[in-house]
DNA sequence: ACAAGCTAACTGGTATACCAAATACCAGGC
DNA sequence: GCCTGGTATTTGGTATACCAGTTAGCTTGT
């Protein structure tokens, strides 16, 4: 179980490669908007600000680039992917897939173990939620679908979905926290149910639909935007 | 002023990098069996061989381990990742999803033009198929399913079922050329008729089904070479 | 003054050499 | 015979240099 409560740049914590901890940390500036779109990475430049050569940093941004993060044109430097609304529904599309694929397979597959860890996490979620810690209710949530992807027992599904959890962790940072905690909440409680109950059509189903209002009130938030957007120009 | 307004597709693909040749280089000699599963690849001694510096090498090395097709220990080398019965229910519960969700897109967004290539690849495989170049009529029946992922209009599903196909081309290579040609054909024009007459549901059904019956006939390669080594051994 | 062409700086791509760390293997001592 | 320690191997990482496009700025000619 790798909770990523606590992901600390500190150089000298255990010792993966540099290489891991330069990806993870410019996906985490990315993520944050410390990179924001557009924003061009020059390689000697950035190497020299994190401490490390440029090869270590290079394999990093290999790593962003393939997962969408940045992009690189050859010769002419890499700059931070936009992320918009298509991107947005791009992104919904292929998740409501995937979840609704976890879920069903959670349903068949989870041991009574993974069940006890979604019944945790979704018991510090409800309870961040109800004191307000919209960011822990939040990060818990995460974890809970983690879990749930885990608990598929389909490595290359958790393969796939990790990428995809970053990019929308990036786009919940882009909308801010509009994320309604509460009905979230019900939806995954729903969920938890039909994957302990063995219903794996109810599990994807609820699954699916979860993701779908998820992205609806994501592309809220970009039509919103939109407007606004006209307004001032 | 300047915000990103550069999004050329003007990428010559005149000069790839050395990385990418590498990259594909690789893969395919993994896919085609050269590099057998559980080969060791030692960096230096594959960097002369191909006669490229380690840079290019490890950057190319280090997707392929993304892509799974090696697994890199710290400190230990790399070795050709295994690819077993397990792997391939676990790539076709993936595949089964995403190529549904492919057809099912392209479906509603195809443009004419998409169709009309479908079409024709359609056309190749069957001619292919009856004149019994088998390994041609694979080829055509790949470019088809990729042009229906092409035609879904979602680029990251794109992303996402580039390195499937690679796996399911490597999977089709270790079980021969088992692919019955003949049914695959009419399962593919029944596909290609929904997505041209824009039923979606019915596209991603078929299409699923088609990916379920794929699954059926590789796994059953695989319980059949397992009796035959229970016998030997 | 303006446009075309050239040049120089910038930046990514690659090569080479070197060091450090960790592992594996072998030899020697108990 | 087993454990320990050293050494060779191999990878991870760094520094440095050079090459090759790309861009932008300058020069030059009309």
């Amino acid at each position: 179980m790798t909770t990523r409560a606590d992901r600390r740049p500190t150089i000298g914590e255990t010792h993966q490669s540099l290489r891991e901890r330069v990806y993870v940390e410019l996906r985490e500036r990315i993520i944050e908007g410390t990179f924001p779109a557009g924003m061009r990475l020059v390689e000697r430049e950035l190497a020299d600000q994190l401490g490390v050569s440029r090869i270590p940093l290079r394999e990093a941004m290999q790593r962003l680039e393939q997962e969408g993060f940045l992009t690189v044109q050859a010769r002419r430097g890499s700059v931070v992917t936009d992320f918009g609304a298509q991107d947005a529904t791009y992104l919904f599309d292929v998740r409501e897939n995937l979840e609704g694929l976890a879920a069903g397979l959670a349903a068949r597959h989870a041991t009574t173990a993974q069940l006890r860890t979604m019944e945790r996490l979704l018991a510090r979620s409800r309870k961040s939620s109800d004191a307000g810690r919209l960011r822990q209710a939040v990060a818990h949530n995460a974890d809970f679908h983690q879990q749930i992807v885990e608990a598929s027992g389909n490595p290359l599904l958790q393969e796939l979905m990790a990428p995809l959890d970053a990019r929308l962790r990036r786009l919940f940072r882009l909308t801010s926290d509009l994320n309604d905690g509460d009905p979230m909440c019900g939806e995954h409680e729903r969920l938890y149910e039909a994957i302990r109950d063995r219903d794996a059509a109810r599990a994807e189903e609820l699954a699916r639909h979860h993701v779908a209002g998820t992205r609806d009130s994501a592309l809220r938030y970009f039509s919103d935007a939109a407007t606004q957007h006209s307004d001032g120009g």
